[in-house]
DNA sequence: TATTAACACGAAACCGTTTTCGTTGTTGAC
DNA sequence: GTCAACAACGAAAACGGTTTCGTGTTAATA
């Protein structure tokens, strides 16, 4: 067991300054073309490779970037995951994952465990308990401590007061056009000549799931619909099967659904069957989340494409730029503060029409 | 903005010594209570918290364990890293997380970037293409280098050689019983009188998959069924619908189906199903992986539960273990070299039983 | 021959901690 | 009054790098 190597050994076994050794591994032309050599050589056969925290501690910066998601094991997480590590690495920074497991407590915890010097900057999606409460102080210390954040898919909303716009959370965001897709949805709904389409959403504290109420509430008003309360059903978000009763459908005359996830989607779909109605030609469902459920649900679901992996990617160009950005500030030494900008980038969602709508 | 305070900066402010401030804030009785109180006191105003990576160059320690996965939109493989990311946080550990993408190339490249010095050891499951090239030196490098490792489901196998076991890559696994689950699941489908039963599995170079395949084979023979080569349907990791034609399920007169994953399982039963096909009446099936596509499939898929967060759990405490053991040893200064251990932990597959086999 | 520039290298500071080992000043014992 | 013991603190090394700023040697120039 060989531990790896370090300059002081390298320039102790060669007989040279610490310095010396650095300079060579960088073809530095302060040293001589002959020590340059050797040194290398010599490094090459050991596989020195320079000490990552070492360099974090000098340059202060890691390129590590740190990412807070809810839940792991979902599919448009683990989507906008993988859009996050791609752009990361082909950056040259990696990213260190972390789950508050839709808790507030342990969004707060890992924030300030990473914030401590392991990363450059976060990425996160908001925890459910952190909605729930509105409590967003851990995200406004992080900010201003100088830590780059970008918000993605459960961000904070506006805050306004007296026609005032506070919004306390001032930071990069990424999301879908939730509303308008949510709308797009049940407007296709419409025109396909359904007229009793209900909604099944979580507990309304889900930012994301109200955007895609209002969505459908518009989407009936504007098409002289009336809302009727008995057509939403709203679940807690991880529900039993016996919650989502074989009754709403029974009972309700309805012809088509809209479902905030795939999950809700595919369970109502199963619980429509069983009630022997025939999907699409008795009732029409929508989805969001175009998942791997949506495509191999038996009838393939119609869904609101979120575009995670493109969230991801964007989400971490944001980061990784503002992070650079900070970072030549820093060199500079004429202090010009130009003044900071944040942008909110709205990703459009995309409706994959498959057999559930279509017939 | 006010960037995080350091110790140097306490100390300046109040006018004592680095050291002294080190030794206040961890209540030293080197130092008198007056001064103890007053640092602790201006540190709690200025949120002060030490910077990880300073720590980490002066411990040798991250306490960051590194996880490189094959993929990370797929629901195994969160599950175990959940399992992971649960234990690794108890015991005051992060993870970061990077995603071969079956890549060989890509592994290496993670593997070396956060071997120098990012982390304290690995957990991985090896990528596609790592075990169709059998190349492990980057694993071996890494053992050398006296970082500890873990391999989950994806492992090295036993090289045997003349006789004797030359296992090169020498480290703590963790694995389920591949080869005994398949063989119940076969034997299961046996016992419910089924005669004709079909093998979906993928290009045989995945480790797991030729281990199921070795279950049913045995369990065929076992049984005193003939193994019929048409039966078997081998398949790219991934592929498209049509590559699994439906000519398979027609004329094979085949009434059951083992599925090496979910995916190929549900796939299959819609191709059944379009076919004509009753489930399980007609044909019964069996999946790997409890997913949540099992749960929700239509009808639900029977699935070897491969207990995932276990796994993960069971793959960080062993890491966590090796880790903190030669963090003992290396501050001893008896140098007695216990012969190092390293195990191969079982994990016992459960069979689910649900809709698709079940009546 | 004296000056100087170029060359090749080393010393030391720095990043932010921890920790060992002094170094003071005070107190108590003899 | 001397010495040891102790309390309270600081200096400095160490972790593993990078980088600035010398410094000594040689060769070119005036």
């Amino acid at each position: 067991m060989k531990k790896k190597i370090t300059l002081k050994q390298i320039a102790r076994e060669l007989d040279v300054s610490i310095s010396t050794v650095s300079k060579a591994l960088k073809n530095s032309k302060e040293i001589s073309k002959d020590t340059t050599e050797k040194i290398q050589a010599f490094a090459k056969l050991y596989h020195y490779k320079p000490n990552n925290i070492a360099l974090s501690l000098k340059n202060r910066r890691t390129r590590n970037i740190g990412v807070i998601i809810p839940d792991i094991v979902h599919h448009f997480f683990t989507t906008v995951f993988r859009g996050i590590e791609q752009y990361a690495n082909t950056k040259g920074y990696n990213v260190i994952a972390c789950v508050s497991d839709e808790s507030f407590e342990k969004e707060v915890i890992n924030m300030e465990l990473l914030a401590n010097g392991s990363i450059d900057g976060f990425i996160m999606a908001l925890s459910a308990e952190t909605q729930l409460k509105n409590d967003f102080h851990h995200l406004i210390e992080i900010i201003d401590q100088g830590m780059p954040l970008v918000l993605f898919d459960r961000v904070t909303d506006e805050v306004i007061c007296d026609k005032v716009v506070i919004n306390e959370v001032i930071c990069d965001k990424v999301v879908i056009n939730d509303f308008e897709a949510s709308y797009m949805a049940v407007k296709k709904l419409i025109e396909n000549g359904r007229k009793r389409i209900a909604l099944i959403t979580t507990e309304s504290y889900l930012n994301v799931s109200e955007k895609r109420a209002q969505g459908y509430y518009k989407a009936l008003e504007d098409h002289d619909l009336e809302l009727d309360e008995n057509l939403i059903l709203r679940l807690p978000y991880q529900f039993e099967d016996e919650t989502m009763s074989e009754a709403f459908f029974a009972s309700n005359n309805l012809d088509a659904v809209l479902c905030v996830n795939e999950i809700f989607a595919v369970r109502a779909m199963r619980i429509a069957q069983n009630n022997g109605m025939k999907i699409p030609e008795d009732v029409a469902f929508i989805g969001f989340t175009d998942g791997i459920l949506s495509k191999l649900a038996n009838p393939a679901l119609t869904s609101v494409a979120q575009h995670g992996e493109r969230m991801g990617n964007i989400a971490a160009k944001m980061l990784i730029e503002k992070i650079e950005r900070d970072d030549e500030i820093e060199r500079d030494d004429e202090i010009e503060t130009e003044e900071e900008s944040f942008r909110t980038e709205v990703i459009k969602a995309t409706l994959i029409e498959r057999e559930s709508t279509i017939n």
